[in-house]
DNA sequence: ACATTAAGTGATT
DNA sequence: AATCACTTAATGT
């Protein structure tokens, strides 16, 4: 743990601060399609993410999802200082969208390193500003764009956090992410086709000239 | 060979 | 863009 900690976070963190998060973190490794979070769940632990990718979610009356944006590496869930701080519940779901590692810090720490580590307040509030602003990201995709351009932003997000142009998903899937129907995706998923852009197989899109 | 699951399609709202 | 109803294709047992 200490050595991908100092990789990914050494230069964020002053030394101390390395040590005692390397002293009371919790490594942990999370396989895809994992829940980490439930809508309702109290937080106990913060997530510092040291690899892999997380998904955030949103879920209606009726138990539809709605995708709202990534967590990668570096990232952290902001969702938990509102969380934690308020002893509230959480908002949201997050499933682990790749294999993922990261260390958890049980919230108890988080008040005395806010006051007492300048690096840490810096990392705390910057993002929680990076998460604001993926969150209108994702407003204004929501609001503005057509389907078809919501799928190919969905895609190219994907392809994004998993590092990789071939991405292993079925249609229906995407469908729950973006909200939508099967058939709506397999149909604009056709079109891009013939346009050149992806190629599809069962289970795997191939992202082409995107 | 059969059942199951993913994907494609026309028609309707 | 959603839904239905149905077909076709791929994959697992």
């Amino acid at each position: 743990m200490k050595d991908q900690l100092e990789l990914f976070y050494g230069y964020l963190f002053e030394p101390e601060l390395l040590l005692e998060i390397e002293r009371v973190g919790i490594l942990k490794e999370i396989k895809q399609g994992e829940q980490l979070l439930e809508i309702g769940d109290t937080m106990s632990v913060m997530p510092l993410l040291l690899d892999g990718a997380i998904k955030i979610l949103r879920e209606d009356e009726k138990g539809d999802e709605l995708l709202l944006y990534f967590i990668e590496q570096g990232d952290t869930c902001a969702m938990t200082f509102s969380c934690c701080i308020g002893n509230k519940k959480s908002e949201i779901r997050a499933i682990a969208e790749t294999d993922t590692n990261l260390i958890l810090i049980p919230i108890q720490y988080l008040d005395s390193w806010m006051a007492n580590y300048k690096s840490w307040q810096k990392f705390v509030l910057e993002s929680y500003h990076t998460r604001v602003v993926e969150l209108l990201e994702t407003v204004d995709t929501l609001a503005f764009m057509r389907m078809d351009e919501r799928l190919l932003k969905h895609l190219q997000d994907k392809a994004k956090v998993i590092h990789n142009d071939v991405i292993q998903t079925t249609h229906q899937d995407i469908a729950y992410d973006l909200h939508t129907s099967r058939v709506v995706i397999s149909r604009l998923l056709k079109k891009l086709e013939q346009e050149g852009k992806i190629r599809l197989q069962r289970n795997q899109i191939k992202l082409i000239a995107l």
